[in-house]
Order: C-alpha cells, then structure tokens, then sequence
DNA sequence: ACTGTAATGTAATCTACATTACGTTCATCG
DNA sequence: CGATGAACGTAATGTAGATTACATTACAGT
C-alpha cells in the first residue's frame, strides 16, 4: 500500500505537507517580524496569531511553547544569516582587493538589519535561553573568523603578508572592520554613516591592517 | 524662623533626609543586583522589596514605577562606570608605555561584570528605553573616544604617531583593544581569558595599532 | 502629650498573557 | 457517502505582577 501508488499518496501528502508548511512558514515570519521588532517579552503569541493568520491551537501544535518558537526562529535565522557568508573564493585577487571584498561583505552582514536584531535578541534572551549565544557564535562570528583565519596564513605562506598569529589576526581584521558600528547598532542607536563614509572607514581600516602586516622589506 | 536655628533644623532634616536617602540608596543596590543579574522583565518589584526592606509604598513614592527606578538606576550606574575612566594623565611617558596603560584601563573596565551587565540591559530595554543608550554613549564610549583622540593628536604634533584622523585613530584603537570581548560577554558567553593571554592581546593590540600609525622615518 | 507627616505592611484591583479545553469546519481517503 | 483527523476559533483557566488603597505605626517639632 505504502509502495503501489506512490504518486497519489505523494500528491495528498505534498499537499498536506506543503498546507502544513505553508502555515508554519507564515507563523515564523509573523514571529520573526514581531520578535525581531518587539523582543519576546512584549510579543505576544495572540499577536503573532493574529499577524500570521491560523490559529493559537495549530502553533502550539507545531512549536510546543512560546519559548519553542522562540527557539526555532532564531536558529533559523542564525543559519540564514551566517550562510550568507560562505561565497568568498578570492583566489586570484591581489590582497587588498581580497580583504576589501571581504571588509565590505563583512560590515554589511553585520550591520544588516535583520543580523542586528538577532543579537539583539540573543543578547536580551541571553539568560532564558543561553544556547542562542553559543549556537550563533559558533555557526556565525567564530567559523567566519576561522576562514579568514584562513585565508591571511596562506597569504602569509606566500610571503604576502606578515602574520605570526592567523587567529589573532583574523580577530583584529573583523574588529577594525567593524568597529564599534556593532555594538551601537544593537543598542538601538543609529548608525548613519553614507556609502562615501562607510566606503572610506572600511578602506582606513584595510590600510591599517596592511599597514600593520605589511611583509618585511629587507629579510 | 527659617534663618535663627539653621543648626536644630538642619539635623533634623539631615536626619530625616539621609533616612530617605539610605531607603533610597538600599532600594537602587538591591534593585541594581537584581535587574542586573536577572534583567528587567524577571525582576518584580516584589522582589526589590524583599530584597532592600522597607515597603512596596515607598519604593512608588520614591521613583513613581519600575520604569522610574529602572532609568534612575542605569543612568546612575553610566556614570559610576564613566567615571572611572577620567584618571589617564599620561604625559610623561613614552607613546607605548602610554598606550598600553591605557589600554588595559579600556580592557579591564568595559569588561568589568558591571559593566557588561548595564551594556546588557540598554541593548535588551532598548526599545522601551532609547535614551539611555545616548545618554551611556555620550557619556562613556565617546567622550572616551575624544579624550583618546586628543591623546593621539598630540603626540602625532610632537611627530610621534602619523595620524590623520584623530577620531578614526582612536576608533581603530579601541576596537583593536576591545576585540569583540565585550559583545562576547554581553552574549553571556564565557570570556575566559588567563592574565597573561589578556596581556598578550593588549600588547598585540597596541604593536598593531604603532605598527599602523608609525611616523615616517624618512620625512 | 499632641499633631502632622512620612514610612510601613497588607491586601485589593486590574491587566496581560501563556496555556488548555472544547466544539466546529473542512478536506482527504476508503 | 461517511469517517477520520487536521486546522480552526473562541472561550475558559491560571498565574504573575504592576499599581493603588487603606489602615497602622514611628517620629520629629511644638
């Protein structure tokens, strides 16, 4: 039975699963809208209701708890978030070309609204829910860090670069990079900085970094 | 009757006012050790109370709601927390020397428990509360910022440190100091660092940032 | 001692949810 | 068609906690 008409059951179910789907999909853009914007103590699960359509009973269905919706949302947006990382592949690129890509990919993420109102909430939760915190620092900051890590031993391989200590190198990169533009953003102040004045703090901070790991002339 | 017996009235307000003022100062420690450790949602009044003496009555009377308290206690504890940073005076010594000491003074108080606790509340009652994160902000991180501009520039007069901008030195300085300890500790991720890793990143911090900003040798 | 004022303790009020229970609707499947 | 189970909507239930009211007490100044 399970095997004979495969189609037809995969139909009903695809459908099922898809309606299911669909649903849970429209519950967690309410929440992620209302928690991101609100925080958890002050939204609701009547709101989030009310917001994605569908009905109290099929969340507490489908998540289990507030707190287990809460849960879900934010590790799913870590992944989303720290996923949008992955596609450097600068190979060919002298070093500062690489670093400046690397600078601009970097703040954006950062800085992105949706990356701010994340920690944000990790870092309001962080006592409620303190797996957040390591979950997100391991898939997102510490793994980036190690790519770039990466990346500047094998320029130094190369002689490209004078680097003794990639990881404490890869730190210092991210935070001229970022500066203190994180930490503002998610106290909620605005950062406002133009293209001109974010283009011109990311080339200072590249030059710094250069300048500070610049391969010995005469050696 | 106002003028002839200042001396007998004065005690007796004395009295009376440092009576107030001690419920006062009792309530502000026991609700600092209480929204600090447990934030502002999971403390209740009920619990300030328990915890400093006295009656829920008073504590309305003094500061109106738990708002009220909670804005007078972090704008109280901004200032304590900034005005530890006032006593640099480093004229004497060499550029390093002074950069170090200044260093660690940056490291040690923006990742003092205290601290990372009241960084932690502004980010998570950031919505309900935007003024203190300009209030913290004006009052710490950038006057701190201009005082260590101002450091920088001097000396780059002297012809010490090539600096161009000021302010964007100093940014980059502490950045390279404060690494992302600080939005790691607010995380409430452990900053397990021995004495002497600690100084081994503030030292790797300044030689980068001297290393960046040395003068020109042939100028 | 007498009075007004500040401080106390207790308990009532009110509101806002999280969570659960239940009766209804609707589509899918046999 | 009739049954099964998911999804729905609504309305309890229960708790926690902010805020207020009130009756009582301590105490300084006369």
């Amino acid at each position: 039975m399970e095997e004979s008409d495969l189609s037809v059951i995969e139909t009903s179910q695809t459908n099922a699963l898809s309606k299911r789907e669909a649903r849970r999909q429209a519950i967690l853009v309410a929440a992620a809208k209302l928690f991101l914007e609100k925080g958890y103590g002050a939204t609701s699960l009547s709101d989030v209701v009310a917001c994605s359509g569908g009905s109290l009973s099929t969340l507490y269905d489908m998540f289990g708890s507030k707190a287990g919706l809460f849960k879900e949302l934010v590790t799913g947006r870590c992944r989303e978030i720290t996923g949008a990382l992955a596609e450097a592949e600068a190979d060919g690129k002298d070093v500062r070309r690489a670093l400046m890509e690397q600078a601009h990919r970097l703040f954006d993420l950062v800085l992105s609204p949706d990356a701010v109102a994340v920690i944000r909430l990790i870092i309001a939760e962080g006592q409620q829910f303190p797996e957040l915190a390591e979950l997100f620092y391991a898939s997102g900051p510490d793994s980036g860090r190690a790519r770039v890590a990466e990346y500047l031993s094998s320029r130094a391989r190369r002689g490209e670069l004078a680097i003794d200590d990639p990881d404490g190198a890869a730190r210092c990169f991210c935070s001229l990079v970022l500066g203190d533009f994180q930490m503002r953003a998610a106290c909620g102040l605005a950062v406002r900085l133009d293209e001109q004045e974010k283009a011109r703090h990311i080339a200072a901070a590249v030059e710094t970094f250069l300048k500070a790991h610049a391969p010995e002339r005469s050696a």
